[in-house]
DNA sequence: GTGGTCTAGACCACA
DNA sequence: GTGGTCTAGACCACA
């Protein structure tokens, strides 16, 4: 598991950016349970930004139960059944909020199919 | 046109919730091309909130070219053309942004169809 | 309501100690539901210790939904129901994890009883 | 005496519930004045934790009297007086932080007892 | 070596 | 004026 620094879209909280990529390294299975987490210090480093932001992505995390803090020892990725609760519940905010969205704009089921077939090779 | 209160969410600044409960008013057609929109002090009662904020609403507007703001006579919906180049741009990024999402979770075309289909008309 | 100076134990995090000392308030009816806290900042100054530290507080306290901080305006304390809500699992835990205790130590519930009735007025 | 391995609350450190494990043997009866207990290695071992750890516990049994390290022999389980002692103060405890809790939620004893009732046997 | 807490203080968005 | 984020860095408990 590699961890690289990303680019900071300085409009939201680095600590939010930082979560969601750890996030989306076990939704893609980059990052899977059991596994250890380098630690914050070293998260520190390789994202350049301070322990205690990243100290909040750990809490952010955990929250969410995506990672289990222990101390003295480090982070774990928590068991598959945490993250599968996580990318269920995802899915199916994304899927009804997108719904929401089309409806909203008076598009029917066969005008949303269109636009994501049109798109979703691209 | 009737305004209405609308439920905060408290984790969102509250002058993108009332722009988006204005914009969506135009893109299901409660609002026209031409409308007046109330005064900004009405508007602050009837969303009761600060006016500071309403003021902030028609700025953000205006710079999607959904409003006009016109100097002693108050707010107006603008002309068509603009509403249907916002809402083309919206849609456009709504699909891409589902699209990106879905993928992200290693989900196939079919998959994110078949979760729509499901969820549509709930 | 008035907030006052606490003595800190230091074996124990100061923002539980202050979270602690605030629902203990609400518990009391000292602060009640839709009352203002102080700001941040002046609690900080009132409890003598950092704004950071306050600020995990109240996000300590949020998360039971005892308050509600609202960006740019202040912290309230949470409808009645978020406060029931927690002192019925207070109490809840404390009443078992007594029982536990005492049947730990072979007690039975008459001798545990006893040594209540004892203490209670002292 | 059979020791076993303990679930670990994550929250609580380690060396605390270990102690906290093996003083309630002695509470139970399951380790009585005079016993050897194991080894530290054995210990450790038993525990899946860190010889470190199992040091750290002895020594804070042996700060409340509940053991003795004897050079070359190993670790005894003390004189019955300094577990009794150890009970006493330890139910003393208990009862006065229960009766805290409870009046710090305004019960009444009648209360308190109504409460203790419904779930002793539970 | 690991995470947890805390201070001091800057800067920002929002109402 | 209000809360939110972030840095820099100290000190601590735990394994």
């Amino acid at each position: 598991m590699v961890m690289y620094m990303i680019e900071f879209n300085k409009n939201r909280p680095i600590y939010l950016q930082i979560s969601e990529d750890i996030a989306n390294k076990m939704l893609k299975g980059n990052l899977v349970p059991g596994d250890k987490l380098p630690s914050i210090r070293e998260l520190a480093s390789i994202y350049t930004v301070n322990p205690n932001t990243i100290q909040k992505v750990m809490h952010h995390l955990s929250s969410f139960n995506l990672v289990e803090v222990v101390r003295g020892i480090g982070t774990i990725v928590s068991k598959s059944i945490y993250i599968e609760m996580y990318k269920n519940k995802l899915i199916e905010k994304d899927v009804s909020e997108f719904i929401k969205k089309m409806k909203n704009q008076n598009y029917t089921y066969e005008d949303a199919i269109t636009r994501i077939k049109e798109k979703w090779d691209k």
